[in-house]
DNA sequence: ACAGTATGGGAGCGATCGCTCCCATACCGG
DNA sequence: CCGGTATGGGAGCGATCGCTCCCATACTGT
């Protein structure tokens, strides 16, 4: 019925994540968006409306894809806590290719650059905010009940504490910070979740 | 000598610093600047060269206030070092009034944007970061030293991690979250130093 | 009083911003 | 084979960007 187009959507997507991820929303121009996308401001525009819709569906897409690839990782029941844990962080931090280093969370860089002025970015921030304390309350109640976590513990009051360090991990991973200190802090934060209960008699 | 100047430099700087800090660098327009400062372009370039500068200035000013005032504020070597922790961070995460919340940190915000792309930030930035942790390191090896902590704790592992949470909680403030639940992962942190050493006999 | 000098005000520079419009192009249904 | 329709390409819109220049102004040292 018409003419198809030479480019696909979800691709365009994926690039125009990576951009934004690496220098931000006010950072990246329309033109730099239609370079890297192949894509020529008609059929931006066209397809996506906006400049800042676009960024709402990049924002959408990492959540779809790197948010919940932590958290399929955060949800592996059938492995001791501290383990899941301390490897889910350890892969936060560190970046499979040389190239993708410094790029920290989209979702932290965001929440930083837009958060406090664009409401709909702000709702999405606190959205995936949320799923991600929700994975680890999920992972901490795990551990409990297979009695690997102390029954005193207090597992949202937990939450709170692994939720800041991976902030906070997070913002270090974009700033460049070592990987081995990195895995110190790690270590440190998983520590205090409490010595793993005597086993009953 | 010549013509006096109607404004005080110094207050201009610090007006571009809490522009600079809430907006962002990008974000942050030179008439933006202009007009907060009551500057024409003219005194603008005049005296701070270009935007890129002010910008520094700006930091090196928020590193000389309010990161001098942290460290000052952490350096209370005659108090319990759990204490003087818990204060600081809370102090670190409560705005002293209603339109100066979600600021978050300026360092942080900083490095987040143009950490990676900005060399005589990331300097700067850096240089921030490190002396957040040497008066974490101070505080603690004071603590050690008054018998508050364990010996056998680790300090510069401690550093990591107590340097890690309060970058979390610095992007957690911007983000607009509860001072309740900033509090909560506070105590943990500090909980995670460890108990009080046993009073030798 | 006067020459010297840096300032405040503001018009406006070229470049780039986000975005729109037009049109030749290329495909599909009849 | 051809009319209908959405696409790729690109010129260019008004607005704003960071920044420069000119000039009347207002102060100081002699």
């Amino acid at each position: 019925m018409a003419r198809p187009r030479q480019f696909d959507e979800k691709n365009a997507v994926t690039s125009a994540t990576e951009l934004f991820w690496r220098r931000g929303y006010h950072a990246t121009s329309v033109r730099d968006l239609g370079d890297e996308l192949k894509l020529t401001p008609s059929s931006l525009y066209r397809t996506f409306t906006d400049k800042h819709t676009l960024f709402l569906r990049a924002l959408d897409h990492y959540r779809a894809t790197e948010s919940a690839q932590a958290r399929q990782r955060l949800d592996a029941a059938d492995r001791p806590v501290r383990e899941v844990l301390r490897e889910w962080m350890l892969w936060l931090v560190t970046c499979p290719a040389g190239d993708k280093s410094g790029r920290g969370c989209f979702v932290v860089n965001t929440a930083t650059e837009l958060g406090t002025t664009d409401e709909k970015v702000r709702l999405r921030t606190e959205a995936a905010f949320e799923t991600t304390r929700q994975a680890l309350r999920s992972a901490l109640a795990a551990g409990r009940d297979r009695g690997e976590l102390s029954a005193d513990l207090d597992i949202d009051d937990a939450v709170e504490l692994l939720f800041t360090t991976v902030l906070g991990l997070r913002v270090r991973e974009r700033a460049g910070h070592d990987t081995e200190r990195l895995t110190t802090a790690i270590d440190l934060a998983i520590r205090a979740l409490g010595p793993a209960p005597a086993e009953p008699a």
